[in-house]
DNA sequence: AACATTATGCAACTAAATTGCAAGTATATA
DNA sequence: TATATACTTGCAATTTAGTTGCATAATGTT
């Protein structure tokens, strides 16, 4: 297991205050989060603009990726497991609950191959699953 | 084949201008628009929040979907081939190019079925693949 | 410890989308 | 086919998300 600083210097990032708690609060959620929800938590001690700096210098070094929805606001997500290390990176599979919005990374997911039209090249692959997650299933 | 009329009408949407007009331009282009799109052809026409509640009636009305993507800008498609009558629309593949930046339906492929986690329930499926399109295959 | 580089906070700004309201238009039904 | 009702439109103002510039502060390298 790596600490939260290890994590950051593997991925060639300074050590700072705000970039140790965002990671770590990542890390303790397990799901999506938008800057709304980083500013909430954090607006007293860290600057708006700090929190989506921070979140852009995480995303360029691979330690979040960002999670294509329709609403039209920004939602990031710890690439792997333990956000140690980078695993391939390359596809994604999410889950977003209509009940309780919340997004999670399915990790043990793979999006199957296709077969594309004729000279079509992927690239990477987002796979975003909406219906009702095992929480709110529970509940219901 | 339908006219863009009884199109409006089977969607339960009142016949106006700016309905068929719209509705004519997602036909012709056969790609995936946003509202920028639509108001840099229809401005001199229509009001900015005018094209907006139309997108959303059409929205609502299931003449169109919107694509989830990561820019943070809505982009809308018609639901179907012909965009006349209401397919299944519970699941949608789009193909985003990296070098033209357009957005296309890839009608013919399915999202494969997956085995979810446990108590979870699908209701619908988005599958957003990037990469390099037919033409700008060909370009290059 | 000194320096170069990078990060932070603040203020101002841009862009996307929404809301309220008055005036106008579409359509059902009488 | 007139008319009442419900829906639609345009305009102005506002909200929300995200960005930029710049002076100051902190980091990590030598």
């Amino acid at each position: 297991m790596h600490t939260t600083e290890q994590i950051l210097k593997h991925h060639h990032l300074r050590i700072t205050e705000i970039r140790i708690e965002l990671l770590q609060y990542f890390q303790k959620n397990g799901k999506a989060l938008t800057h709304a929800d980083l500013e909430l938590q954090f607006n007293k001690k860290f600057d708006r603009v700090t929190i989506y700096r921070t979140l852009t210098s995480f995303l360029e070094n691979g330690l979040l990726h960002k999670i294509p929805d329709d609403t039209g606001v920004a939602k990031y997500a710890l690439c792997s497991h333990e956000g140690s290390t980078h695993t391939h990176d390359d596809h994604h599979v999410h889950f977003k609950c209509r009940l309780c919005d919340k997004i999670e990374c399915l990790y043990t997911l793979e999006i199957p191959k296709l077969a594309l039209p004729k000279k079509y090249k992927m690239e990477n692959a987002n796979l975003l699953i909406e219906g009702i997650c095992a929480s709110c299933h529970a509940i219901k």
